[in-house]
RNA sequence: GCCAAGGUGGCAGAGUCUGGCCUUACGCGGCGGCCUGCAGAGCCGCUAUACGCCGGUUCAAAUCCGGCCCUUGGCUCCA
């Protein structure tokens, strides 16, 4: 059974076959660091790492490179604003610096697996100085007034990705380029000057502090003069840089196949004359409100939020429960939902665990359990290969679990074996593909806070015995009431945070 | 206007490429039962028999073809 992907670039699911299988190339397409990320930020690099984690899973080596774009309008819009603690920073690099922080930071707490490396615009300008030079030398970009734009016309390909004419392209980029310009579709790749104050004062909230007039933002000597990289440039500079001419998987939010991508692809074909990206992969939207979730509407949930409300387990089902190529909607009730899947499934796994430890797997027995985790094994390879389909690999999980809990209520003896494959399953495939943590916030190591609640507990359990169930649910809503939740089982009692 | 994605049972969400009992997926919710001192978890059963609308092709369509309606995204910045 081999993986195959929707690649936009074709519209179809194609056999995925990497230019070389030790060595897969995965480009994502990273923020650019004007605010904090959001749910739907997250949502997409919950699939790239999923998407990461399943290409290792069958035995790819993965090289993974996600871009940080830190010069942009917006975020010279935020120098001098006042944070929480000081202002956000005094310069372009300082604000960028302090989003950069969060977003890693925001990435760790989703359990991603890391990137090779995260590289940044202001850390290529002499790389995109050289693309920029080269595709002017080629005759594929002119210099006008100090800026360079991209000639779409020279690049008869252009549109191929999103399935644009040039003549239904009326126009692309900001008003003030258009004078400067062939054609109304070319785009900048290089900026005269700095960012004007006009462009600044847009982006500035009134609702906010500012210490600073009107920053103009970094610029760089380059041959046409002072000035800043156009907006797609970047990608292409950074992801030959670390990668080559021509990635495996290019992946990114499905707002950026046009004009983002299809630039891309025009840059880099003009400039190497390979192909540039051999899949092209889009992550479909988040919503709120029948609406795009994004920080240009302001209608977002920060991620650092959800993640303490929710916890990372259930935001990462939340946003595996539908396939990537789709869209989700944010709603209150979803996220419910998805906390009861978490807990089903951490549930039929800690149980499994718990009588693999426990003193009776002496005794054991026969029963179709083993059977059952090959089958899950299967469902979810089948899944996961058919485009990364998420929710189904889930349930197989999930068949899996209903398993387990079934064996565990039922027989007398358990089997052993079976409920070692269980576990085993659940955490190669849940824990290892789908990034989820059964060990929780135990971690191996007990706590003094855990000794505490099991001596509470061994009092509770003294009171029951003796039939003062008064006592033992008082004892009950106090340590709920502390955030911890109880509950009994013929093993004992167990709890939870 | 042009391009793209999508409209599935109370909710959520697979299945559509590779037509066929579709699987009444998986799950959440609701109802009943079992278990339990109670609660929770779990188990068993029930509940929904759906596929935007109108035509067509076919022995057979959620799945193919045509038309229409609606939603979302892109063509300023954007995962």
């Amino acid at each position: 059974m081999t993986l195959r992907v929707l690649n936009t670039l074709s519209g179809e699911r194609e056999a995925f076959e990497p230019a070389d299988p030790d060595d897969v190339l995965l480009y994502y397409c990273g923020l650019t660091v004007s605010d904090d990320p959001h749910l739907g930020h997250a949502r997409t690099w919950v699939h790239v790492d999923t998407i990461h984690r399943w290409l290792e899973h069958l035995g790819y080596g993965v090289r993974h490179v996600e871009n940080i774009t830190d010069v942009n309008e917006k975020i010279v819009a935020r120098v001098g604003e006042r944070g929480d603690d000081g202002t956000l920073g005094d310069d372009e690099r300082e604000v960028a610096a302090t989003f950069i922080d969060r977003l890693l930071s925001d990435m760790r707490s989703l359990n991603l697996r890391r990137a090779e490396v995260y590289p940044r615009v202001t850390e290529h300008v002499p790389e995109i100085i050289d693309l920029v030079e080269t595709l002017v030398e080629e005759g594929y970009a002119y210099e006008s007034d100090g800026s360079v734009y991209f000639d779409v016309t020279e690049f008869p390909e252009y549109g191929k990705l999103s399935n644009q004419r040039l003549d239904d392209v009326e126009a692309q980029g900001p008003a003030d380029e258009r004078a400067e310009k062939r054609n109304a579709a070319d785009f900048a790749l290089w900026k005269a000057g700095g960012v004007d104050a006009a462009a600044v004062e847009e982006h500035r909230d009134d609702d906010r502090d500012y210490e600073a007039g009107s920053p103009t933002g970094e610029t760089w000597e380059s041959p046409w003069g002072e000035g800043r990289p156009g907006w797609h440039i970047e990608c292409s500079a950074m992801s030959t840089t670390h990668l080559g001419e021509t990635l495996d998987i290019h992946m990114g939010g499905r707002d950026l196949v046009f004009p983002h991508h299809e630039n891309e692809i025009a840059q880099s074909e003009a400039a190497t004359g390979e192909p540039f990206a051999r899949y092209w992969l889009h992550a479909d939207l988040f919503e709120m409100d029948d609406e795009k979730m994004s920080s240009s509407l302001g209608n977002f949930i920060p991620v650092h939020e959800a993640v303490d409300r929710f916890g990372t387990d259930p935001l990462r089902m939340f946003f595996l429960s539908a396939s990537y190529n789709s869209t989700q909607t944010y709603s209150d009730a979803a996220i419910e939902e998805a906390i009861e899947r978490w807990e089903r499934l951490e549930t039929a796994h800690d149980r499994a665990t718990d009588a693999l430890a426990s003193p009776d797997a002496r005794t054991t027995a026969d029963s179709a359990l083993g059977d059952r985790a090959d089958e899950a094994r299967e469902a979810f390879t089948g899944a996961m290969n058919d485009d990364f389909n998420t929710r189904e690999a889930l349930a197989a999980l999930f068949d899996l679990a209903g398993a387990v809990n079934s064996h565990l209520d039922d027989a007398d003896a358990h089997d052993y074996r079976g409920l070692r494959a269980a576990v085993e399953t659940f955490e190669d495939l849940g824990g290892g593909v789908m990034g989820f943590d059964f060990d929780g916030d135990a971690d191996g190591r007990a706590t003094l806070a855990d000794e505490l609640v099991e001596l509470v507990l061994e009092v509770r359990e003294e009171e029951r015995a003796a039939g003062n169930y008064e006592r033992a649910d008082a004892l009950r809503d106090d340590l709920e009431a502390l955030g911890v939740e109880v509950q009994d089982t013929d093993d004992g009692p167990t709890y939870s945070l």
